[in-house]
DNA sequence: TAAATTAGCGTACAAATGTACGCTCAACTT
DNA sequence: AAGTTGAGCGTACATTTGTACGCTAATTTA
C-alpha cells in the first residue's frame, strides 16, 4: 500500500476512534456532530467528506466494526469453556468482561437498536442475529433440539444477556456480581424449560 | 378550576400531545427541538417555558404518563384473562394490541431506556419495575415461588415481552402473528424452567 | 373597582451546524 | 520530467437552535 493510501487509512481510523471515544453514558452517536468528530480527530470539518458520505455512513461502519469485535471476543471466551465447566457461567463471565473493556462498542449497538434510522436498526439486528444463529446451531447439535425450538431458545438467551448488559453499564462493579448471578439463573430457566418442552414433544410421538 | 388554570392545562396538554405526535420510527424524542414542539402545539417558542423548565422535563412527563397508560391497558387486559384461558397467551395478545394502538408511547420508553440521560433511564426503569413487581407478586402467590426465583422469572418475562415489542414495531401485521407465537413459546420456556428449578430446590430440603 | 398576576407573544442574539467552493501541494502515474 | 489526482484546508453562508428581555391583555385577587 502506497504512502498516500496509508495516510488516508490512518485518518479514517482517527475518525472512527474519535467517534467511539466521544460515546459515553451521556453521549449517544446520534448526538455527535460531524464537526465534533472531525475536531476530535484533528482534521477540518470539510475533510470528513473525503472518508464518509455523512455521519450515517460513519455510524454504520462503527456498528459493523463493533459487532465484529464483540463476536471475536465472545468466540475467544467460548474456547475457555471447552476446557470444562458450565457453559452458561463461563459465557456470562466472558460477556461481562467484554462489556467492561468495550463499553462504548456495546453502547452504540444497544442504543441504535432502538434508534431512529432503519439502516442502523437493521445493522444491529444483523449483528445480534449472528449471535443467535451461532448459539442455535450449537444447541441444536448439543441438545438435540428441534430447529425452531433451538431458535426460540437461542433468541431468548441472547436477549436476556443483552439486556443484562444494558443494566450492567449503569452499575458499579460490586453490583454487577449480583446481576451476573441473576442472569445465570434466568439462562438456566430458559435452558431447563426448553429441555422440558422438548421432552414433552418427543414423548408425544 | 378557574378559567385561567383551565386554559393553561389545555396548552400544556397540547405540548405533550404535540411531542407524542412527532415521535415515529424516524424521530426520537431527543431529536425533537423545543421550537418544533412549540410550533406543532401552536404556541410561541418562548411560551414553552411557562409549562416546562426545558425539554428534559417534558420528556420525563411523557415517560411517566406513557408508563401509566401502558400499565392501565395491561391491567384491563389481565381482567380478560381471569375469565379463563392461558394467562400467557392472553397477556401477549393484549400487549400486541396495546403496542399497535400506542406505538409512540412504547417508542419513547424503549428508546430512552438506553438513552443519553440518566434521569430518563431511571424513569423508564421505574416503569418497567412496576411491571416486574406486579408480575412477581402474582407468580409468587400463584405458583409458590421463592421470592428471588419469582423475581428472576418475572424479570425475564418482562424483558422478553419488551424486546418482542421492539421488534414488532418494525413488522407488518402478518409477521407479528409469528412473532407473538414465538414469544409465547419463549415465555413458556421460562415458566416451565422456573417451575422445574423450584421443584429441584424444594426436593433438596 | 383598583391592583397584581401571569400566559403568551415578538424581537433579538449568540452559538453551532452541515456543506458548497476553490485552493494547495505532496503523492502517484505515464 | 511533466501531468494528474486527491487529501486536507480555509472561507463563507444559510439554517436552526435555545433563551433573555420586555410588552400586552386578560384573569384573578384584594
Amino acid at each position: 500500500m502506497g504512502v498516500r493510501a496509508q495516510q488516508k487509512e490512518k485518518t479514517r481510523r482517527a475518525l472512527v476512534d474519535a467517534a467511539f471515544n466521544q460515546l459515553s453514558a451521556e453521549r449517544s452517536f446520534s448526538s455527535l456532530s460531524l464537526r465534533e468528530v472531525a475536531r476530535e480527530a484533528g482534521i477540518a470539518p470539510t475533510s470528513f467528506y473525503r472518508h464518509f458520505k455523512d455521519m450515517n455512513e460513519l455510524g454504520l461502519t462503527m456498528v459493523d466494526e463493533g459487532g465484529l469485535t464483540l463476536r471475536q471476543m465472545m468466540r475467544k471466551g467460548r474456547q475457555r469453556a471447552e476446557a470444562g465447566g458450565s457453559v452458561i457461567r463461563i459465557s456470562v463471565d466472558t460477556f461481562i468482561e467484554v462489556l467492561e473493556s468495550n463499553p462504548n462498542v456495546f453502547r452504540i449497538l444497544l442504543h441504535e437498536r432502538s434508534g431512529t434510522s432503519a439502516a442502523f436498526r437493521a445493522a444491529v439486528e444483523r449483528e445480534i442475529e449472528h449471535f443467535i444463529s451461532e448459539l442455535a446451531h450449537y444447541t441444536e447439535a448439543q441438545a438435540n433440539r428441534t430447529p425452531d425450538l433451538a431458535r426460540a431458545q437461542a433468541e431468548a438467551l441472547v436477549i436476556l444477556v443483552f439486556n443484562a448488559g444494558a443494566s450492567a453499564l449503569d452499575l458499579k462493579r460490586s453490583e454487577r456480581k449480583a446481576l451476573a448471578d441473576q442472569l445465570v439463573l434466568q439462562l438456566r430457566m430458559v435452558a431447563t424449560g426448553a429441555e422440558a418442552l422438548q421432552q414433552k414433544m418427543d414423548n408425544r410421538t
